[in-house]
DNA sequence: GCCAACGTTGGC
DNA sequence: GCCAACGTTGGC
């Protein structure tokens, strides 16, 4: 099992309408990055991610999982674009911010502090538990 | 709202 | 295939 954040502006999409989807899940279209989408193309089923609020909150605000491959993104004709499907599992009982894994020494090397732009990321384990131990729920 | 960083586009 | 121009992201 791998591990992933994603980031999201709440203005366009926020944790809440992603809890509001609830299992059936929703397609994580809208990505325009190359990077980004390889890393959406190498995601597995069951793989674990963050939701992450950019702009709005900067901060962790939920645990999703992957619920679907990557697939043709439906938001466009252009067949470079795939996304995957996610569901939100359970929200952080603290949200994480940025600030705070910019603090912590064990996430000095956290994605999300080095590559502030790409919004699909990988996330180590050892950095998944971390963020779960802060944010005060079993990872 | 500004602007730095960075990715993408397109002319040559 | 290079690189300047441009657009976007996202923290501040």
């Amino acid at each position: 099992m791998r591990y992933w954040l994603f980031k999201s502006e709440p203005d366009a999409w926020s944790w809440d309408q992603q809890v509001a989807r609830g299992d059936a899940g929703e397609e994580w279209h809208g990505v325009r990055n190359y990077q980004a989408r390889n890393n959406m193309r190498a995601m597995e089923l069951g793989d674990r991610g963050f939701f992450y609020h950019s702009n709005i909150g900067k901060e962790i605000v939920g645990i999703v999982e992957v619920c679907a491959l990557a697939h043709p993104d439906s938001t466009t004709e252009d067949a470079r674009w795939e996304c995957v499907d996610i569901r939100a599992v359970k929200p952080l009982k603290t949200p994480v911010t940025l600030e705070m894994c910019k603090t912590d020494p064990r996430l000095a090397d956290m994605v999300l502090v080095n590559n502030m732009r790409l919004s699909v990321q990988p996330v180590t384990e050892d950095e998944f538990r971390v963020v779960c131990e802060l944010g005060g729920v079993a990872p």
